[in-house]
RNA sequence: CGGGGUGUAGCGCAGUUUGGUAGCGCGCUGCGUUCGGGACGCAGAGGUCGUGGGUUCAAAUCCCGCCACCCCGACCA
């Protein structure tokens, strides 16, 4: 979701319209590292999420496809040594390009309990998708020659799901022979409100089985940018078409008198068999065949993932679910938006064609925050060396004059190689809170020039496995430029 | 926007149920000892108890209003 405000049209008009007009030109990529806003209704988790954050994004443009495609290659290839650097556990999952009507779009999660999305992968296979992204395995169409005609039977007082199928159970006329009904069976008709950009406000219902539910932050996502609204008592009472707790495909649809627009979870294929609303309080329809007595205006994806659905690349494995912070985000948003600014180049054969786009962000502010979270231990902050506030802490330990007249001059050698020292220069504080301070900031390597003096060494600690080395101080400037620069 | 909680010394908190003139830890100041795993002794400083009103002989404590902050939800990169 990276706002494309009049200034980045602007500024994306007048580098292609004026200043890269060629395909020779091409392909073009610009970044950018700025503070932006966001107006959180409530901000929270620290530097997780607050109203003001840094946000690191680019954009490619190419000519054709496959550029597109090369750009998008490429960039994915960075932000995966980007991330590797970062010291992060992370997953790349499938994502929605949402807002920006783009084609492909993958995002770069750090699993956490934290996390505001929420993702699936494969138990067997590396597929891996957030829940708005993820595409349901469709089953097989079913044989339906066997089944018996639809028929109405009288349901009285089962207006849930569960009350039905208690019912259906519990009547020796409706049971089933092989097995009992479960909720499974039923077919759940959920009607909502979207409400379209321009206040344009339509009906839309959405059948599928009946022991999921409607997911809204997938819904939401794939409707976007329409807004869905509850479909509330008093929508009821203009619609008298449909019942409440009774509502059936017979009159969903487009071509129906409601003329409400129906659309199926994918599973609903043809041939499956449904109890369902009557459309008339009190009665259920059994026996009801999706192709064969009734059909919709198409599927959607919306119903809540379960543990254990299967895999969409129908190898046999199921999904386990996770959280996870996004990190990074990037799309390929093809020609949407050229065509709208009127992004023009020239190709190979003089012709004026739209450029293709693509778009990608990470997000430092809360990278900072992810790292420190999913890197530190009992004692303290524990910076991977890439991003560490510096690369050596320096603790001078003890009174002796001759200790502090060691410590920094050994900061100084270091910091003329280049090197970011912190150097802990207190005196009066016992070194044990000096070393509970230092554990705690959390630089990759500790310096502990003290008692060691005496005989020539200083003591270097590495911070993550605790591993103690003494030096002779001789040679510690060099021994140091090493450790950093490994 | 809905729900819940908290405001008492620089920081973290107890005290509020049952009204009786404010306490603990850390930090801070001074002196002495200590100095490689969050030192110790002695002596000190520091609070109109968020705010306005009410009840009472007496209010941090009971009652009413207001303000601020935090948490959960909705929303969000």
């Amino acid at each position: 979701d990276f706002m494309l405000g009049p200034t980045h049209e602007e500024f994306f008009t007048l580098l292609v319209k004026d200043l890269y007009s060629s395909y020779k030109d091409l392909p073009l990529w610009l970044y950018q590292i700025q503070t932006k806003f966001r107006d959180e209704a409530r901000p929270r988790a620290g530097l997780l999420r607050g109203r003001e954050f840094v946000m690191k994004d680019s954009y490619s443009f190419d000519v054709d496809d496959a550029g597109l495609d090369r750009s998008y290659a490429a960039h994915r290839e960075a932000y995966i040594r980007i991330f590797d650097r970062l010291g992060l556990d992370y997953v790349i999952v499938s994502a929605l390009s949402g807002a920006m009507g783009g084609s492909k779009s993958e995002e770069f999660l750090t699993p956490a309990s934290v996390g505001e999305d929420t993702y699936v992968r494969c138990t067997t296979c590396d597929y891996a998708a957030n829940v708005e992204a993820l595409r349901t395995l469709v089953p097989p169409a079913l044989p339906y020659d066997d089944v018996p005609a639809a028929h109405v039977e009288d349901t009285p007082d089962t207006p849930t799901i569960e009350t039905l199928v208690a019912l259906a159970n519990g009547r020796a006329d409706l049971r089933r022979s092989d097995r009992d009904w479960t909720a499974a069976d039923t077919l759940k008709n959920v009607v909502v409100k979207l409400r379209h950009p321009g206040g344009k406000s339509e009906l839309l219902a959405i059948g599928l089985p009946g022991d999921r539910d409607v997911d809204a932050k997938r819904l939401e996502a794939v409707v976007h940018p329409a807004v869905v609204e509850p479909f509330t008592d008093g929508d009821f009472a203009e619609n008298p078409g449909l019942v409440r707790g009774y509502i059936g495909p017979a009159a969903l649809g487009s071509d129906k008198p409601a003329a409400v627009r129906y659309l199926l979870d994918p599973r609903v294929v043809e041939g499956t068999r449904w109890i369902t609303g009557a459309n008339e309080p009190g009665r259920h329809v059994f026996d009801l065949v999706t192709g064969r007595d009734f059909t919709a205006d198409g599927t959607i994806e919306a119903a809540t993932v379960f543990e254990g659905d299967p895999c969409p690349n129908g190898d046999g494995g199921s999904l386990v679910a996770a959280r996870g912070i996004e990190m990074g985000h990037i799309f390929q948003l093809g020609r949407k938006f050229a065509d709208a600014l009127d992004l023009k180049v020239l190709d190979e054969t003089g012709k004026q064609v739209v450029v293709t786009m693509g778009s990608y962000g990470i997000g430092p502010s809360r990278a900072i925050a992810a790292i420190a979270e999913a890197t530190l231990d009992d004692i303290g902050l524990c910076w991977p060396r890439a991003v560490a506030p510096a690369d050596l802490h320096v603790v001078a330990t003890g009174k002796d004059d001759a200790v502090f007249e060691a410590a920094q001059a050994l900061a100084d050698d270091l910091v003329e190689q280049g090197i970011d020292v912190l150097y802990d220069d207190r005196r009066g504080v016992s070194p044990g809170v000096k070393f509970k301070d230092a554990e705690l900031l959390g630089m990759p390597t500790i310096v502990v020039v003290g008692r060691g003096l005496h005989d020539g060494v200083v003591e270097v600690r590495d911070r993550r496995t605790g591993e103690r080395e003494d030096v002779p101080v001789g040679e510690a400037v060099a021994h140091l430029v090493g450790v950093v620069r490994s």
